[in-house]
DNA sequence: TTTGAGTTTATTGTGTACAGTGAATACAGT
DNA sequence: ACTGTATTCACTGTACACAATAAACTCAAA
């Protein structure tokens, strides 16, 4: 008896489940994907099942080897720190595409919303923090109306925050005056100065990413 | 009686066909695609026609609305703009990447590539130069080895190829110094320079493809 | 003419049975 | 013991039947 509804299809349904079971690390990377133990384990027959592996090998969570069967993609923290390269450019193109024409009452609300959560970077409530970088990040991906870039970019945000619930990150304190920098430039209708703060405030983390990579290595 | 194999899975041999007929224009952008016609029309039952849209989705290339029902993603003048940038962004990293460890069989490779069509360009032998050209992005792509940048530029390629087959390119004349640039940059190992002469080369065409969407707009 | 309940239709979602296929396994010949 | 050949097994691929549902359509009442 679950709680939350079944409003939308099985299929759906068993697709976030499955992505959510492989973010987390419940599947292991490289880890064959059995159809019908699957199916057995999620309680539904192997048809939405199929579907859903289908869909997540379109978006590369999964791959599927000459002769069909679905393995789980990497995520190491190689894996991620190329996906944060990725997201770095990305982003940093979204704020160049902005930047021309951004209306005043965007960077308002992020200027705002990073200020609410001014209080917490000085107490140190990283949850709290936390929420509030996603949300900068995904109100600006989905300023872009064509969606392509925006949907490319959903899956790649997706696994980040996953990542970074494992503590991968850097703290309040130095990201919110990259945050408002970014905003700065934006409000400034300044192109190229706001792609390339986003691709620094990326890239910082980056950073981070491959010291650790190194050091989980040298172990 | 088909001439080719069919080796691989209805699914995927449905799915590349889907593909090309949603690129090639054969089905209109915003279509709606309706399982039993489909596959009727391919000759196939909508199982594996089920399992290609969802992959499909998962690429982008259709959109799924919340009831289930799949329609062809629109690749107008605008979009393909769009998925451009992307595509400069991309590729920029790729030589970023690419850049500081470069092998020298690698950049050996590209210029004997160019110059064994630098005839083509004097001649005016489009066909023959765009081929090198396509070989040219698709070889530096392959080079990363993680593979998920290069998953993610696959489906954005093939979109490329197509519709630079309606005649949307640069002559070789322009273009060709452009890559040489490109060549030298990494030989160098400079990958601010490489990245950005990548991104300078692909941004180039975007500005044509603008032109060009504008001047259908009048009309 | 409009409205609205009831009915049909069109189309997707799901389960299931069976076909197809490599890989593992057992077994016989040397 | 060792190799090569059947046989079985564990899967995935495909078709199809039926369930579910939202939209279109009818037709009678106001």
């Amino acid at each position: 008896m679950r709680s939350f509804a079944m409003s939308t299809s099985l299929e759906e349904n068993v697709y976030y489940r499955l992505r959510e079971m492989i973010l987390s690390g419940e599947l292991v990377s490289g880890e064959k994907l059995v159809q019908e133990d699957l199916s057995a384990r999620l309680g539904v027959s192997r048809t939405p099942l199929r579907a859903a592996i289908a869909r997540l090998d379109g978006e590369n969570f999964v791959w599927m080897s000459s002769r069909g069967e679905a393995s789980v993609s990497e995520f190491g923290l190689r894996q991620i720190a190329e996906l944060f390269e990725i997201r770095a450019v990305l982003e940093g193109l979204i704020c160049r595409l902005l930047a021309p024409n951004i209306e005043l009452k965007h960077t308002i609300y992020l200027r705002s919303l990073m200020e609410s959560v001014a209080g917490a970077v000085e107490t140190g409530d990283d949850a709290k923090y936390r929420e509030a970088d996603v949300e900068f990040h995904t109100h600006l991906t989905n300023q872009i109306p064509g969606g392509n870039l925006g949907r490319l970019l959903e899956p790649v945000h997706t696994i980040m925050r996953m990542s970074l619930s494992q503590g991968i990150l850097r703290s309040p304190a130095e990201t919110y005056p990259e945050h408002m920098a970014i905003i700065d430039a934006l409000e400034a209708r300044n192109a190229d100065k706001a792609e390339q703060a986003m691709i620094d405030h990326i890239r910082k983390t980056i950073a981070l990413l491959q010291k650790k990579a190194e050091e989980d290595t040298q172990t």
